[in-house]
RNA sequence: GUGGGCGUAGCUCAAUCUGGUUAGAGCACAAGAUUGUGGAUCUUGGGGUUGCGGGUUCAAUUCCCGUCGCCCACCCCA
């Protein structure tokens, strides 16, 4: 788990931002839940089979000996709190965001912490017009957030009526087949047959290519036209029909993206539709959908794409070189930083330093192009010095003007 | 859960293979040259249980065993 210090802290309220924007804006509201759940919550929703649940987890016994795990995503938390709290009888469908970390007791590799990061929506109580929704606006989110190298992978897990057909019909298929499947799957075949298309290893290969798949799984008609609705809004995607996805739950459309610049683990969000879940939490029936990014890994991309990203959070910033320590210069300071910082401008300062020569050199340090001077003459004639380090010259300015001419400065509107 | 790599100063590393004076360097940090004008330079300074525990030895950062942690990959996921 890491310590997020400064400097690293800046893009993720950058990246934190930029999402309660974008998502506040398409009609999703924040909705925050307790890290620590019941582990029985995460086992009857995400699966007794998937690798979450049987190995990936942080669960404990707590003063009560009752079950308890932090817990390793969002949804079965959000569902719960929509069921206990009776939501759904204020409104028709909802509609929820959530920021937050997630904890996952996994060997670590390159963009996969134990603690790690989510920001994730969920559509709750509205059927397949939805996954268009959802979907399109996940994309257009990372696009505004300024991720390229884009690739959607969508699959179809089939309607939520065929589904014990479809389960049946796979077991029966590899169960025919079942020496020549790799232990894991042997083990899938009894727990969760779906995850055997997902498997990697070779010997199990032939007996998945061979499987009479497209029959146990049509691409349903509201997948079809899905497919058309993201043509028309020119939206590019492939349909991998081996695309299953770890949490059980899921059925009907499921997708994943991947971007550039990730290693290994490139996914860097994925969500689908998941109609049981509520009935399974002892809720109404319940269709829903959503999905969930990776923050560190949208981080990731996003600065290996572009590595000067972030070097305009820098340009935003002003060093504050108060060259006194008399009150009436500390409290103009304190003042001016609120009303710089509420306007996006960020405030450096070395806190007991008045020495301007110290202030400079700290400022230079720091990369901050700014330097407001606010000394006992500067006070005297309602001004500030404004220093600009990069083009060596500095002017004197208004204190009612500060605001504004930082503004400019900085292009800022 | 499986496989591989690595743990020495705040950071990046050297010395370890072949055991032997006081474990070094660069960067960073602090003070000064320089009381209201920066980046350079110079001087000085603070910093280490060599991850932890045990063993071998006259002697262990170095060799052996164990353990913990981190990194990379697999599985899987975001």
């Amino acid at each position: 788990m890491d310590d997020l210090l400064p400097g690293e802290t800046e893009k993720w309220q950058w990246v934190e931002e930029k999402a309660r924007v974008f998502f506040e804006a398409s009609g999703f509201k924040e909705i925050r839940t307790p890290i620590l759940e019941p582990t029985e919550l995460f086992v009857r929703s995400i699966g007794q089979s998937s690798d979450i649940v049987h190995k990936e987890m942080f669960s404990f016994e707590d003063r009560g000996q009752r079950a308890m795990t932090m817990r390793p995503e969002m949804t079965a938390s959000v569902a719960r709190a929509v069921i206990e709290k009776g939501l759904l009888s204020q409104a028709k469908s909802l509609r929820f965001y959530y920021i937050g970390p997630m904890f996952r007791a996994e060997r670590p590799q390159a963009g996969r912490k134990r603690q790690f990061h989510q920001v994730g929506a969920e559509i709750v109580n509205e059927a397949a017009h939805a996954d268009f929704e959802i979907i399109s606006f996940l994309y257009r989110f990372l696009q505004y957030a300024g991720l390229k190298q884009i690739q959607l992978n969508l699959n179809d897990l089939g309607e939520e009526a065929d589904r014990v057909r479809v389960l049946q019909s796979l077991t029966e298929y590899f169960s025919g087949a079942k020496q020549h499947l790799c232990k894991d799957c042997q083990w899938r075949l009894e727990k969760n047959v779906l995850r055997i298309f997902d498997c990697k290893v070779a010997e199990c290969q032939p007996v998945i290519e061979n499987a009479p798949w497209e029959d146990f799984f049509p691409l349903s008609e509201r997948f079809k036209q899905l497919a058309n609705k993201l043509e028309d809004s020119g939206i590019p995607f492939h349909v991998s029909r081996r695309l299953v996805r770890g949490l059980d739950y899921y059925n009907g459309v499921v997708f994943e993206i991947t971007a550039g610049g990730l290693g290994a683990q490139n996914a860097v969000a994925g969500g689908g539709r998941y109609d049981r879940l509520y009935q399974d939490l002892g809720g109404k029936s319940t269709p829903c959908t959503g999905f969930s990014i990776g923050l560190e890994r949208l981080l990731t991309a996003l600065e290996s794409q572009d590595p000067a990203l972030f070097e305009v959070l820098k340009k935003k910033k002003v060093y504050l070189a108060p060259l006194q320590d008399a009150p009436s210069i500390l409290r103009f300071c304190r003042e001016e930083a609120v009303r710089l910082r509420e306007a996006g401008i960020r405030i450096e300062t070395v806190p007991g330093a008045f020495s301007l020569s110290q202030h400079l050199k700290k400022a230079n340090q720091l990369g901050v192009r700014f330097v407001m001077i606010v000394g006992p003459d500067e006070l005297q004639k309602k001004v500030v010095v404004v220093k600009d380090l990069e083009m060596k010259e500095q002017t004197e300015i208004a204190t009612e003007q500060v605001l504004s001419h930082f503004k400019k400065v900085m292009h800022l509107c």
